[in-house]
DNA sequence: GTACTCACG
DNA sequence: GACGTACGTGAGTACG
């Protein structure tokens, strides 16, 4: 039902809200990185003592939080001096200011603010509009310049004294009623706001005039009647002044904006999301406030350390390393560690795979330059020295008492665990009933920092911020056939590089730590990366369980047509030859045979690529012979015969490891093996998700976000049209081909928009003529055509990508809408370097920000299915695959989707719906 | 170890 | 005006 009679309009006057809650607040900082939240503290406890007044017969059917935006608007352009003798925004006010926006929208109320306008104006056209629709309006807020809005249903409430304002308030205040309360204050000026007004009269005195001649214009116009000759010629000397004073003081009635009333519509808050917000902040007494008040259970705001200021420079020294051998010894470093409350950890293996690899010892660091190595499992240097021992080396502490020992510590809530990729330690923990928690993890703190900039592999980050190269590993394991597993390293080798690994952890934190802050992404490493360890650990463990059996068969059926395919391929060439070397083919082809083609300039080799044979293949055979050929290898090497390997004897299952740092953009990759590129696009290759399988009574659920990446660029780069349609669930690439070719949407053919939907895919790619007319395999100058058609049709996404690459060239990044920095050091580069720069510039934001989204989504999954009988088991970018009893698919779906479509909030309001498809089967194929 | 090719979003 | 170009990944194979 429309905004109308009946209803009641809540306005709050953000800002107000703001300061008082600064003011009335000590500095308070949130404890883990010394944010300033005093502010936002205060914001949400008044918040929250709003809401809790609204529960009577009078509550708002509507309602919303109104901020100003900007600090030029157009009061400064009548005059240059209206708030100049403002003070300016305190420093450790500015960053709190967003997380006021983003606590309004996790308490779930609506939260406008117009770039360019006074919340004030807002507020003024939001009661107009309420008023004229027959509602009532109350304006939170004890802002004198807002009395002027008083009356006809509108009232104010000064929430600090719980006063209602209504006509009379206004007159005891002013002397004159609503209507003539801009009359006054052009009079009697505003020191507060810098408008002048007229000099020497205050409010009584404006009010005595206005009564007496009616209105300020009679008033100016009768000025020579005024008895007394002082205030006379005041009036007359600065008519035009008081004039200008009333143009700054009257409130703008007739905004257009771009929401309506019925969009303010009261609703709950949602207990998680809120709750999610509160312990982000780690306002512990709220948290537990809101959660008793909504009966669940608060989530646990961590108690973490911060490293000291600065470290004095320790030189590495291999003898301040200490072996510890016995549980005496142990002690001591246990001691140690809870009295400082943090501890570097690393932990020493058999191998790279967490799933299968043996501990083999624990080292530690509490203090800089002072580490231990624990040996557990170290074997014992053989007698003939040709084949290893298998019995333990000497001077090794028990494993059981060790784990025994590190277990309360390792998950101690107050002591802080430090790691360099602490998803493979704790892991390899785990495997030993040890639940590594809290944790910081410098590889991930480096991500947050220097995305783009460079790796984040210890050995890195240690070169650049410690300026100290570790012992190499190689020397200590050999490499090839010979090499050996680390439970065969000697202990006195072992020792120093163990333990300089924890010391080394622990430099490095301390070297970066503080700078998370000074970085502006303590928020994005906070909710971003580090919780994601413990979710992407869960995912891993469960694995996805594959049928050797299928793979097996394809694998065979794959060799066979492989081999038919060659004998023809040889056939046609006249000489057998390695079809698949590529340099091979190329000789074939273009020398032996004399086709067109063209050497590729850094090696010299022919160009065999799918691109090349697919052009030589319309005229033929052998070309076409060795795509068919090339597609069936790729199958079997990559897929049919190299996922069998992996399957782990154990569980039967496959077992991904996701990198967290490895794309710049905040995208994760996946490895050993890659689950991230599962064929899907063609027929013979999807058939390899039916060997991907749920177990029985189980099936597997896949749900992915529709679109996500070119919804987010309609939201960022404001485009209305797109925008809309995603909102009315049009088809977007008809759309787009619509829009651009001039073809009604009923008459649209297949390939008009499947045109549309390439140039859709290259915009988020920085597009390019060459790029486009490749990919659609048109003329150059054509693709060039829609290209310029298309920026002449959505100018906001040209204005997007010259504003994307402006501010790369301007900061050395940019950022996606959730804060996370993309470096593109190579943005100012010459030559075609700088075009990739560009282009990856333009995509960053957009598939980052997309990263970010699914990212919170699986953060916040295993709480919200906790009691569901459903895992995550993968993700592919925009999609995320569960394995689900089969009679609980609805209901899981139900949940999941909720998370996936609302992952954006509270930090983000996307201005476009995201929506999330699902499909379920007994397969991974069938899932979709 | 590097280049090429190709699987995915 | 020429130069090369769609963004982000991982893995298998050939080859030096």
């Amino acid at each position: 039902m429309a905004f109308g009679k009946g209803h009641h309009l809540h306005l709050i006057d953000g800002s107000a809200f703001i300061f008082r809650a600064y003011h009335a607040l000590p500095p308070l900082t949130r404890k883990s990185d010394g944010l300033p939240v005093g502010a936002v503290s205060g914001f949400c406890n008044m918040l929250l003592r709003y809401i809790d007044g609204n529960d009577g017969p009078d509550a708002p059917t509507h309602a919303a939080v109104i901020f100003d935006k900007g600090s030029h608007t157009f009061r400064n352009d009548l005059y240059d001096q209206y708030k100049a003798n403002r003070d300016a925004m305190p420093e450790d006010l500015r960053p709190q200011i967003p997380l006021t926006r983003d606590a309004t929208r996790a308490f779930n109320v609506a939260c406008e603010e117009l770039e360019g306008f006074e919340a004030d104006d807002i507020i003024a056209t939001l009661s107009c509009q309420a008023r004229e629709a027959g509602g009532r309006v109350t304006i939170i807020s004890s802002d004198k310049d807002l009395m002027q809005l008083v009356g006809g249903g509108v009232e104010m409430l000064d929430a600090m004294k719980n006063l209602r304002i209504d006509v009379e308030g206004v007159e005891a205040k002013f002397g004159v009623g609503p209507d003539r309360v801009v009359d006054v204050q052009a009079l009697a000026g505003d020191s507060v706001d810098n408008v002048p007004g007229a000099p020497g009269i205050g409010i009584k005195t404006a009010a005595l005039l206005i009564n007496e001649y009616g209105d300020l214009d009679t008033l100016l116009e009768r000025a020579g009647e005024i008895k007394q000759p002082k205030r006379r010629q005041t009036l007359i000397d600065h008519a035009d002044q008081i004039r200008l004073s009333r143009e700054l003081v009257r409130l703008d009635t007739s905004m257009t904006l771009p929401f309506t009333l019925d969009d303010l519509e009261v609703r709950d808050p949602d207990a998680e999301t809120l709750l999610a917000f509160l312990s982000e902040m780690e306002f512990r007494t709220l948290t537990k406030r809101v959660s008793d008040r909504m009966g669940v259970a608060a989530p646990a705001v961590p108690e973490p350390a911060a490293p000291q200021v600065e470290a004095e420079v320790v030189p590495f020294d291999p003898d301040k390393y200490e072996v510890v051998r016995d549980a005496a010894a142990l002690q001591v470093w246990i001691d140690r560690i809870v009295d400082r409350g943090w501890v570097a950890v690393d932990t020493e293996t058999t191998g790279l795979d967490d799933m299968r690899a043996d501990l083999v010892g624990v080292s530690l660091a509490v203090e800089i330059g002072r580490a231990c190595y624990i040996p557990l499992r170290h074997k014992a240097a053989d007698r003939d020295d040709l084949f290893g021992s298998d019995d333990l080396a000497e001077g090794q502490m028990d494993f059981d008492t060790c784990i025994e020992m590190l277990k309360p510590v390792l998950e101690d809530p107050s002591i802080l665990k430090i790691g360099q990729n602490m998803k493979y330690d704790a892991k390899i923990l785990w495997r030993f009933g040890i639940n590594v928690a809290p944790i910081d993890d410098t590889m991930l703190i480096s991500y947050a920092q220097h995305a783009g900039l460079h790796g984040h592999g210890m050995d890195t980050l240690s070169e650049r911020y410690l300026d100290h190269t570790p012992i190499p590993i190689k020397p200590l394991l050999g490499s090839g056939k010979s090499a050996i597993t680390f439970d065969r390293v000697s202990l006195d080798k072992a020792a120093p590089y163990a333990a300089e690994d924890a010391d080394i952890t622990l430099r490095l934190w301390h070297a970066l730590k503080p700078r998370l802050h000074t970085a502006k992404v303590t928020t994005v490493y906070e909710t971003m990366e580090r919780p994601l360890v413990p979710v992407l650990a869960g995912m891993e463990r469960a694995g996805i369980k594959v049928d050797r059996q299928t793979l097996s068969r394809m694998s065979s059926a794959f060799a066979q047509k492989m081999a038919g395919l060659e004998a023809e391929i040889h056939e046609l060439a006249g000489e057998t030859f390695n079809v698949g070397s590529p340099k091979q083919l190329g000789e074939i082809l273009f020398d032996k045979m004399g086709l067109t083609g063209g050497k590729k300039g850094k090696t010299g080799a022919y160009a065999t690529g799918a691109d090349v044979l697919e052009d030589l293949a319309t005229e033929y055979d052998l070309p076409a012979r060795v795509l068919d050929w090339r597609q069936l290898s790729k199958l079997k090497s990559t897929y049919t015969d190299a996922l069998q390997d992996h399957i782990n004897p154990d569980t039967g299952r496959v077992h991904t490891s996701y990198s967290i740092a490895g794309a710049a953009t905040g995208r994760l990759a996946s490895t050993d093996p890659n689950l991230q590129n599962i064929p899907i696009r063609s027929e013979e290759g999807r058939r390899i998700r039916q060997a991907f399988v749920a177990e029985e009574g189980k099936v597997l659920l896949a749900l992915d976000y529709s679109q996500i990446e070119l919804r987010i660029l309609a939201h960022i780069a404001g485009i209305e049209e797109l925008k809309q349609a995603f909102r009315e669930g049009q088809d977007i690439h008809a759309l787009t081909a619509s829009e651009m070719f001039n073809v009604p949407l009923d008459e649209m053919t297949p390939d008009v928009r499947r045109q549309a939907k390439a140039i859709n895919f290259g915009v988020i790619y920085g597009i390019s003529g060459f790029g486009l007319a490749r990919n659609l395999r048109i003329p150059r100058a054509e693709a060039q055509g829609f290209i310029d058609r298309y920026f002449e049709r959505f100018p906001g996404i040209k204005d997007y990508m010259a504003d994307t690459t402006a501010f790369a060239k301007e900061h050395g990044f940019v950022q996606t809408l959730f804060g996370r920095k993309i470096h593109t050091p190579e943005i100012s580069a010459s030559g075609p370097r700088a075009g990739f720069a560009k282009r990856a510039a333009i995509n960053a934001p957009i598939q980052g920000t997309a990263a970010d989204v699914i990212r919170r989504a699986m953060i916040r999954m295993p709480d919200a299915i906790a009691d569901l009988p459903a895992t995550m088991l993968l993700q592919v970018h925009d999609e995320l695959l569960f394995e689900v009893d089969a009679e609980a698919v609805d209901t899981v779906t139900q949940r999941v989707r909720e998370i996936m479509e609302n992952a954006s909030m509270p930090a983000v309001n996307l201005t476009v719906p995201l929506t999330v498809d699902a499909g379920s089967g007994s397969n991974w194929s069938d899932a979709h």
